[in-house]
RNA sequence: GUGGGUGUAGCUCAAGGGUUAGAGCAUCAGGCUGUGGACCUGGGGGCUGAGGGUUCGAAACCCUUCACCCACCCCA
């Protein structure tokens, strides 16, 4: 009989793993807290019409990505691939414009995109998502990096770099556009295949190729970056200001352009050199035009994701557990019999205390409670039983204790003698 | 979708055509009949990813297929 296993780029997160990743939840919810932000789940599967819309139907995303299937009603809904459209769609469908001048809500969960899988990239992955709705003021836009800041501080993460860009208004890309095909045109010749592809669709992807001859060709090429409009050079240029004010030390990359079609202005990449290709683990921008594309009023926004996966490859944070755990060891099942009434009162207090179901050896019950890094252990015998006492072990300084057998006195005197306890 | 690499015990890996496929770690037991980590001894564990072929003989060679990893593409 053949083992069933999970589907290609889906995994089991368990272990150490998911404590990382719930450390990172948890510092993500403090920061969001501080800064305003507000939780809010949304569907994992939504009308593929929604993300056709948002992020675009020429994107690679949509064309080829999407988990996308026609539901037995006939409508043809996919999985999420990013968080952004769903949460654009919630502000405008409770109607959170209405209620207040600055919307700011974040979301955590699975993303699903039908993707090779490799190093920090699989097919479902899990992002943690921030959107502020109703402000254009730059500094929203530092605030965010900001946070951001904070938050990889906390989960101690260094050696990362943050890049910014402006891939500017509608106006100036159009016009942008125009010049940018024009320059390509004559050097055709000189792109790679897909750079070709990208030429017909999205000449601004054009900057994001790797190969070493377009990378040649875009060099002398006009950039997007010099031929901004001037309210979208003075947004950006009031955005570094705030950077700098704020201390956050960042560096113009003119190449940086996102996948999404809904970005305007400001955008930025974090990224580490310690993750392999899919470097980036943090990406953003603004999205002014979106909210009145999907058919809200003109709103300006802007967000960014993070990559938990990503983001738990480069944390160096270690779990410390807190509190001291016990283990009840027994010899002989007269002993057995007092384990249920003291695991009632540790549990009632709020105290681990494990144990073994099938108890063999004491021998065996000892390798067993230092293999599970129990701090303590409690050993009851036929010996104790007749002087109405308990042995408490203190496994890290090897030595032992007498404590009375009543389990609330036990738990008392215990912690007498463990209230100094410090996690080493 | 394309390319490269790897599939042998729970994990990391040996064996490169020739008895019964090994080691370390992990696990269980014993050494120590009531005391953990170190050490010693032993036990359990495998259709060598799957299917076909070549051969007297295949984990090994050939074909097919599947899975995983890395990279391209793209992206968090």
């Amino acid at each position: 009989m053949e083992r069933l296993r999970t589907l290609r780029g889906f995994r089991d997160i368990f272990g150490e793993e998911i404590q990382k990743f719930k450390f990172i939840e948890d510092v993500s919810r403090k920061f969001f807290d501080i800064f305003g932000y507000k939780e809010i789940e949304i569907p994992v599967l939504e009308k593929t019409e929604l993300f056709v819309r948002s992020i675009g139907d020429t994107t690679d995303i949509v064309e080829k990505e999407m988990f996308t299937f026609i539901d037995t009603g006939g409508d043809s809904v996919s999985l999420r691939p990013e968080a952004t459209a769903g949460m654009v769609r919630a502000y405008l469908q409770e109607g959170m414009y209405a209620k207040e001048r600055v919307s700011k809500i974040f979301t955590i969960g699975s993303m699903f995109r039908h993707e090779r899988p490799q190093k920090g990239r699989f097919r479902e992955f899990h992002q943690i998502d921030v959107e502020a709705f109703g402000a254009d003021d730059p500094l929203i836009d530092a605030e965010l990096l900001w946070m951001i800041t904070l938050i990889l501080g906390e989960i101690k993460v260094t050696g990362y770099s943050i890049e910014v860009n402006s891939v500017g208004c509608k106006e100036c890309r159009e016009s942008f556009r125009n010049i940018l095909i024009s320059y390509f045109e004559t050097k055709k010749d000189l792109l790679c295949e897909d750079c070709l592809r990208r030429f017909e669709r999205n000449p601004l992807r054009i900057f994001d190729c790797k190969n070493a001859q377009c990378i040649d060709v875009t060099q002398n090429s006009p950039f997007l970056y010099d031929s901004l409009c001037e309210g979208c050079v003075s947004h950006f240029n009031i955005f570094l200001k705030h950077l700098s004010n704020f201390n956050i030390e960042v560096s113009i990359n003119k190449r940086l352009v996102r996948g999404l079609d809904y970005y305007t202005g400001t955008v930025f990449e974090v990224t580490s050199v310690d993750l392999g290709a899919q470097k980036a683990f943090i990406a953003g921008g603004r999205y002014n035009g979106l909210v009145e594309e999907m058919g809200g009023p003109p709103t300006p926004a802007i967000g960014f994701a993070i990559g938990v996966e990503r983001l738990a490859l480069i944390s160096t944070a270690t779990i410390f557990k807190q509190g001291p755990s016990y283990f009840f060891a027994y010899v002989g099942e007269k002993a057995k019999n007092y384990l249920v009434p003291i695991l009632r009162s540790f549990v009632s207090k709020g105290l681990s205390l494990k144990f073994a179901y099938e108890g063999k050896s004491l021998k065996s019950q000892m390798r067993y409670a230092d293999s599970m890094g129990s701090d303590y252990v409690l050993i009851l015998g036929d010996d104790e039983i007749k002087k109405g006492i308990i042995v408490m072990r203190d496994m890290r300084r090897k030595m032992q204790y007498e404590l009375p057998l009543d389990p609330e006195d036990m738990i008392r005197e215990s912690l007498k003698l463990t209230n100094n306890f410090t996690v080493s």
